[in-house]
DNA sequence: GTTGTTCTCAACCTTTTGGTTGACAACTGG
DNA sequence: CCAGTTGTCAACCAAAAGGTTGAGAACAAC
């Protein structure tokens, strides 16, 4: 069930990681205040109202997915966003909604063409 | 946890359904194959080894996700691809590539005017 | 060096997720 | 009508997700 590589400490990722680490609305949140500037781990959770530790995790959970990396500064974290990882994901997207969209106009197509009554659909219905 | 309405019969949906949708890898082959043209639920099934249950299950994320519309075609349901929701994605994605890219090029534009030895990051550390 | 701040680790709990099997509804086709 | 196909519903289970609290490591600052 799952699909590549894992990575421990925060390099490009799997297509299922990106997806999932922001099916999370809190982490969606994250990465908009990230799209804005770099900030600490303290800063990216003082407008949660969950524990800091539960957002240290939801920040893993980003880093893992290659979405965002840590560097250290002193005694905190800042947090920065890899956005190209994003890219990952549109990439994906737009080939099946331009895949779809082709279908759809070869079908259109076909209708124009024929103007049969036939109730059976695109998929080779078998038996 | 959660964002907006839940719908029950597959309408448009939140954010986080359509990307947590997508984080599997079995529903993502099924958009996949859904990409190509509508298929029955059999037909979905068939390429994976997990039970045909499952898959339905499967395909009832993606309509309450509103990325699948079922269609009663006599005794079998014709699943059919809502490529359009897609856009959503997409959508929020790009928003947050480009704000960050725009937040980096101002941050470039910045260091180039004035080279200081500044240790501190781009949000404000406060004491 | 002691104190305070920032963050992570570890253990634990509850809910959700993805899978299973079994039963059965709905429709087809003899 | 009876048998077979197609898909869903229900109950159940193991593992993962998201949350909590309690310690404690690492560094800053006085």
């Amino acid at each position: 069930m799952d699909d590549g590589m894992r990575n421990g400490t925060g390099d490009a990722a799997t297509l299922s990681q990106v997806f999932q680490a922001l099916a999370d609305p809190t982490r969606r949140d994250i990465v908009s205040r990230l799209a804005i500037g770099d900030a600490t781990v303290g800063e990216l959770a003082a407008p949660f109202d969950v524990s800091l530790q539960a957002v240290s995790k939801h920040i893993t959970v980003l880093e893992q997915a290659g979405l965002v990396t840590k560097d250290k500064h002193g005694q905190r974290r800042l947090v920065h966003l890899e956005a190209e990882v994003l890219g990952l994901m549109t990439a994906w997207i737009e080939r099946h909604q331009q895949r779809a969209e082709e279908r759809l106009a070869r079908l259109d197509a076909l209708l124009a063409e024929m103007p049969h009554d036939d109730d059976s659909a695109t998929a080779e219905p078998r038996t």
